[in-house]
DNA sequence: ATGCTGACTATGT
DNA sequence: TACATAGCCAGCA
């Protein structure tokens, strides 16, 4: 491990970006197989409510093999979100939530009404 | 410092 | 349902 830089005082005012990034994995680690979340569920769950494109750019930035469930963090329609780096596991994220057993639909997006993770899901009993 | 881009979303046509 | 726009904020030229 490196030592930490101290940040002086005249900066580090805000939270860092790296603390940032560790409040959204960690939302996204909680994530259940077999279940996705939106990004801005995400964003919402790592106290970063609005803040759904910073969860992208979380994600991008976060190195492979973290053991964060990254593919289960889909956009608002349901589907897999397009990549602009061209090597990205676009493909590989639907293959894996397929074998989570998360299911497409003929037009290739998740029905979030079965597959969304609801973290509240409390059993309500009918009104 | 400024301007643009991006693994986004809510809202209006 | 699909497309266009505005709002959001961090990274990079």
């Amino acid at each position: 491990m490196e030592p930490r830089r101290r940040p002086a005082r005249h900066e580090a005012v805000k939270p860092p970006p790296e603390a940032t990034h560790a409040r959204i994995h960690a939302a996204v680690a909680r994530i259940p197989r077999g279940r996705v979340a939106t990004y801005g569920q995400i964003a919402a769950l790592a106290g970063l409510p609005g803040q759904a494109r910073l969860v992208g750019y979380a994600l991008h930035a976060l190195p492979a093999a973290t053991g964060v469930p990254w593919q289960r963090v889909v956009n608002a329609r349901g589907e897999v979100s397009r990549r602009s780096d061209p090597g990205g596991h676009e493909a590989l994220q639907r293959v894996i939530l397929e074998h989570e057993g998360v299911r497409f639909d003929a037009r290739g997006r998740i029905p979030l009404a079965r597959f969304q993770w609801r973290p509240r899901g409390r059993p309500r009993r009918g009104p």
